[in-house]
DNA sequence: ATTTTTTCGCAACTGTGTTGCATTAATTAT
DNA sequence: ATAATTAATGCAACACAGTTGCGAAAAAAT
């Protein structure tokens, strides 16, 4: 029955601090490669899998089913979160982006319940067209 | 500079009869799971990926990250493929169903040029509901 | 029937993600 | 400040989707 408090750990301020100055999606091995052995690669899991929990990042599947983590920006906290937004994938420099603005309409037919979205193209972006 | 002509095998017919009379997306575990060792595990992800070749299926990537394949119905073949449809994932009898008719409009920011969609969506289908 | 080309099965491998458990570190209580 | 409590970490091992190399089998072509 007890809630299980939130820690401050090296490895989560880390982690965060990676997610947060390259402003794009990034995967466990990405994260990774640019923390240069601050901690093993479970621990980066595991974080990811609390910051999550704590709401502080979403996460996206890939097209390549590499699952990737972000910063929580355009989402209200109080309100719920609200993680429709598209996912950009670049074919050139391979970076995957939070197009916060961009929510699809979509009407589904009768019968449907809808609980989560996910919606990720790929194409160029701005910065490689 | 030889094409390399279509051959028809039995592993081929069968799975393809599998993902017909089926009619939503399938992963290889689920097509192997019904074809009761009919072939290999290998063989179903090469048939798999030759029948994607051909036209004949289109891939999505599941939110679990799972590739599941889906016989091609909506889409003109003579003009180019229309694999942007959504697809939804139901979360009680957890099948993976194309919605073939339901094409989200979105508009991307200035300088984003779009190539591949996805649009995965998860929730409780009509027959759970 | 013989040759050619594609497909198949098997074994081995890659890479992402997970789990158990003993150790370490952060928070709380004393 | 010290001890007790609780959560986080590292390591090894595992699970499992997906891939690759290669020799054997099966289609199609001759
Ligand atoms: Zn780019
Ligand atoms: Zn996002
Ligand atoms: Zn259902
Ligand atoms: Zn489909």
């Amino acid at each position: 029955m007890k809630e299980k408090q939130v820690r401050s750990t090296a490895a989560k301020q880390h982690i965060r601090e990676i997610l947060e100055q390259s402003g794009t999606a990034l995967s466990q091995p990405e994260i990774q490669e640019q923390s240069e052995g601050v901690c093993d690669r479970v621990t980066v899991y595991r974080v990811l899998d609390r910051l999550l929990q704590e709401g502080e990042v979403h996460k996206t599947i890939g097209l390549d089913g590499m699952t990737r983590y972000a910063i929580c920006k355009a989402c209200d906290h109080d309100h719920g979160h609200q993680h429709d937004h598209v996912h950009f994938s670049c074919e050139v420099c391979g970076e995957v982006t939070c197009l916060d603005k961009v929510i699809p309409e979509l009407k589904l037919p009768r019968g449907y319940r809808l609980k989560e979205a996910s919606y990720m193209i790929s194409g160029v972006c701005p910065t490689c067209n």
